[in-house]
DNA sequence: AAATACATACCAACCAGTTGGTATGTTCAT
DNA sequence: ATGAACATACCAACTGGTTGGTATGTATTT
């Protein structure tokens, strides 16, 4: 029953999970109050404990939401195109570098930054945010598992390794990058990503890396 | 110098500082209160504010702790033995992998749990955590450097950006380890750090994969 | 004597969540 | 077609507990 297209404006909850997504990346889950949720939504308290019970599980609401837009921005996004399994892989990461614009508030990742925060604190925090980076792991695993076997590669890893490892670089980019205040940083750890993923499905001769563009 | 022995026990600055890097790490630095930090250190706050004045000159005197407490667990760490660099730098991968013991709260990084939490609401942190990061990066870049030189690599990457990749791998894996609620994941991650620097230094010419074993 | 190193008691601001209410539908028997 | 019964969406004011920080005291060291 979705009426959402027949409004205007978009619905409070909506909008608490706009405010959410904001918030909470930039400011941290603890440290955002819920009359700043509220404030930067435009709504009253009542009207945020009519759709959430607590502000725990808009966090977690948060976390599935930040799940289904990154999921369509993905899915929707031109890196499929390669007929080459590897040259899909190596778009995903460039792409994934492409996004490095703007603060770092506007590029980390939700689920990345509450889950090192409240993964103690909050069991439902941290089993939204596990879901919403291991299911983007599972977006990449065939890819490179069609990668591994059309180009061959040691058995020692796995497809799926890989894609976890992918998702520590760029958390760990994003960190690098809070800490630098800069995104620089972070866009090199993408470079360095391409160049193992390059590396590992290079037999001969070590080709430096193309310009790009396709 | 033991803190047990016969002697007096530790101050309270000391035991505060202590008292930071455990809940700190473990639950964040908003989620954390002053009244916890005093009784994890069993003080009362007038003690707390004669050593400290505020909450915050905690957080950043306890990320120059951690700075020099983490610089001396490396600098007399086991990994500088061999001759060559090469060898050096793999040791520390390995050394930063068998670091992986227990909890995500016992092995990760109290400058990149805080950075990610406050860096834009303190700035005093922020800056103090990005030195505790960066200036252990400086630690690793001569043996990378030396390495460069004795086999030959490509001029696109510095050995400064391979120090920084290498910390932002680690800062990953602690995330996704903290979202898994297992180590497992973070040593993968150092495996895929661990063959990535050797495939860097493996023979820019000629099949790297004959007689490879990891 | 005087600085240092604590301890006790306290506070104003702030916090997540509650309460009791209004406005606007929607359902359905009459 | 209409009005009672009910449901949804939202709001302003309030609450009990918590927060970082302070004021003021006392014991110990120098």
């Amino acid at each position: 029953m979705d009426a959402t297209s027949a409004q205007r404006k978009p619905s409070a909850r909506q909008r608490l999970l706009d405010a959410a997504l904001a918030l909470f990346r930039a400011q941290g889950y603890t440290a955002t109050t819920v009359d700043q949720l509220c404030a930067a939504a435009g709504v009253t308290k009542g009207a945020f404990f009519h759709h959430f019970t607590s502000k725990e599980a808009l966090g977690v609401a948060g976390a599935e939401y930040w799940g289904s837009m990154t999921g369509a921005l993905f899915e929707q996004a031109p890196y499929h195109q390669p007929a080459d399994p590897l040259q899909r892989v190596l778009a995903y990461i460039d792409f994934r570098r492409a996004l490095l614009q703007g603060t770092p508030a506007e590029f980390c990742c939700y689920a990345g930054t509450l889950v090192q925060e409240m993964y103690q604190a909050s069991p439902a925090l941290r089993e939204a945010c596990a879901t919403c980076i291991f299911d983007h792991c599972g977006t990449l695993v065939e890819d490179i598992e069609a990668t591994r076997q059309q180009y061959g590669a040691d058995e020692v890893w796995t497809a799926a390794s890989l894609t976890r490892h992918t998702q520590a670089v760029l958390q760990g980019a994003f960190v690098l990058a809070k800490a630098a205040g800069d995104a620089a940083v972070a866009v090199e750890c993408c470079e360095h990503l391409r160049r193992y993923v390059e590396l590992l499905f290079k037999a001969p001769v070590g080709r430096p890396q193309t310009g790009e563009s396709a």
